[in-house]
DNA sequence: AGCGTCCGTGAGAGCGCTCTCACGCCCGTC
DNA sequence: GACGGGCGTGAGAGCGCTCTCACGGACGCT
């Protein structure tokens, strides 16, 4: 196999067409400083004549670092990957890493197994660092990396007490913004359909809804928040519940677009109109919330930017030994038909 | 770094603990068959006990192969990652990667300099194995993929007299279908909103369309084509253009639901009723058709099914050195309100 | 009994690179 | 003019693994 792809060239052939050693032929690979200018040309030179490029594992083997970088969606979501998260943010990162060394090795753990395989070998350092996706609250990731002094960044917040660099969208902020909306659109029973309780996302954004209701002077009734799990169907069973114990509910905020289109199939079924007797808010901004009827008011978070974040604060980690720092990214409410 | 890390163990290690040579822990590890019982179980305890994972690094440098295999989404397709074909694919993708020792590397080409270092590190050897996204119909990565001698399988066709592996699907078929059903419909004018020219999916689309319309005995007028982007706006625009030209259009084909989505708002704004003045079919049967107004009648094509025949063909032409093959998967029509 | 054969095993030579050391060389300094 | 100190350089020792090769013992054959 390796001879239908012709005899690959090596440091050694380098460093012998520029007339210099091994060692100084690595200096200007890597960028050292202490080399002559002319030493540091005639290496370039050989470089391009020679169509040279390093051996990864072999540069990784003798300097202990694998170059690369492994996004990490565990389980459970893992089938939420075709969420429309996933590929904007995996975009910003992308984008980032593009002119770094670095390759980005997607780790998306199916099963059980697959997923113990893959702690081991991040753990085993079988990657120089790790971006992680996952809603979970629980996930134990994030800490074992930490533990193992692998240089890590979460996106959402990293459990209490791990020492992680972090990119969060603002979900309080966010969900507090959408939920004044309603407050300031007149409506006065404001219910929410939240995510799981086991998501961090999920509970920021009802956090915030309860947060905006408190700051109006109103009590954010527990009754009038219904827990679904940012499935369509599932929007649309909580919101059912909602209407059956609040026939007076005129205000709704959703905790994703997708569970706020089945809200609206809740909403047009119980013969309710959207905006005039139930005004709705999303939350993501995907195409769904255009292409929705009535198009959705939802709140906006900046995903391809929290991938670019993600993939820069790693970065600091990784090649300016800075700590792992945390950011947060405002949200934006987009205003259209439905509230 | 490493040291934060502690001691990893090494062939060695477990080697010196089961009582055998490196070697013997090596063909163990490796799962040859030229083992006794004995000492390979005495490896497994060992490595067991030691929490022992292979140095990929080291493997890769010594057996000359990476164990990495790329997916490569190449310009300008990259745009389109946020497209809702590539989610689901790569996850069909990693699922049959998971229980192997490929790792998959994720090669988002967003310049034209990260392209070439791109190709340049594919060609050199980096990785064992290519899959390519790329709807260009002039990708020369194919080809120089496999003149390089690098085991590839493309989604979609590939070039002609290109050697790689592909899996496509029927889009000829899906997209003959959805017209038939709109001949079936009793419609006398259909027309269809195609993909860009240089795109193969769309052409494949167009030329569905094309077949449909002469076996049920009509002539496919070119200037019932009109093409666009693969956009929302675009397939707006393209819809306009195709009311003017015929006033009388009562069936239109969209090359995709995105552009089904823009093709509906053109005829809203036209005042056509969708599907009593115009029936419309899309392509894709992403989430979006069902909770576009009124839920879009749309070719289904198996995207993580696509992804996951990808991998296996891959794998075959690396494990078991079969040749390339081509895989094309059927399509759906699925059937709703738009037509 | 003698021979060949096979099979499990170990020794050891790399794979292509990084990085530590030590060695000259050319300064500046006293 | 002798000396210390950079600074650019080269030699060489690994990094952890795979894989070839050669070896000894167990067996089957004549």
């Amino acid at each position: 196999m390796n001879a239908a792809r012709g005899r690959r060239c090596t440091l050694e052939d380098v460093a012998a067409r520029a007339g210099v050693s091994r060692a100084t032929a690595s200096r200007v690979v890597n960028g050292s400083p202490r080399v002559s200018e002319a030493a540091r040309r005639a290496v370039e030179a050989a470089i391009d004549e020679l169509g040279y490029a390093p051996n990864r594992a072999a540069r990784s083997l003798a300097a202990d670092r694998s170059e690369s970088i492994a996004l990490v969606v565990s389980e459970p979501s893992v089938r939420l990957f075709a969420d429309p998260f996933f590929a904007p943010a995996t975009l910003g990162v992308t984008g980032v890493l593009e002119p770094t060394r670095y390759q980005l090795v997607l780790a998306l753990a199916h099963t059980e197994a697959g997923h113990e395989r893959l702690e081991r070998h991040l753990v085993r350092g079988g990657v120089d660092g790790v971006l992680v996706m996952s809603g979970r609250a629980g996930d134990p990731l994030p800490r074992r990396l930490a533990d193992a002094g692998i240089p890590t960044v979460v996106a959402g917040r990293p459990p209490e007490g791990v020492d992680v660099g972090y990119v969060d969208a603002d979900n309080v902020g966010g969900a507090c913004r959408a939920v004044r909306h309603l407050v300031e659109r007149g409506r006065r029973r404001i219910g929410t359909v939240a995510g799981p309780p086991d998501m961090v996302p999920g509970v920021d954004r009802r956090t915030g809804w309860e947060k905006a209701l408190a700051a109006a002077g109103r009590t954010p009734e527990p009754d009038l928040v219904a827990a679904a799990d940012f499935t369509r169907s599932g929007g649309e069973a909580a919101t059912r519940r909602l209407l059956e114990r609040h026939p007076d509910l005129d205000g709704l905020f959703v905790a994703s677009d997708l569970m706020a289109l089945g809200a609206l199939d809740a909403l047009r079924a119980a013969g309710r109109r959207v905006p005039d007797d139930v005004a709705v808010v999303g939350f993501d901004d995907t195409e769904l919330a255009r292409s929705a009827d009535p198009p959705l008011t939802t709140v906006r978070q900046p995903l391809e930017q929290l991938g670019a974040v993600m993939a820069r604060l790693l970065l600091d980690q990784l090649d300016r030994d800075r700590p792992p720092t945390g950011v947060v990214l405002d949200t934006d409410l987009v205003v259209r038909a439905s509230a």
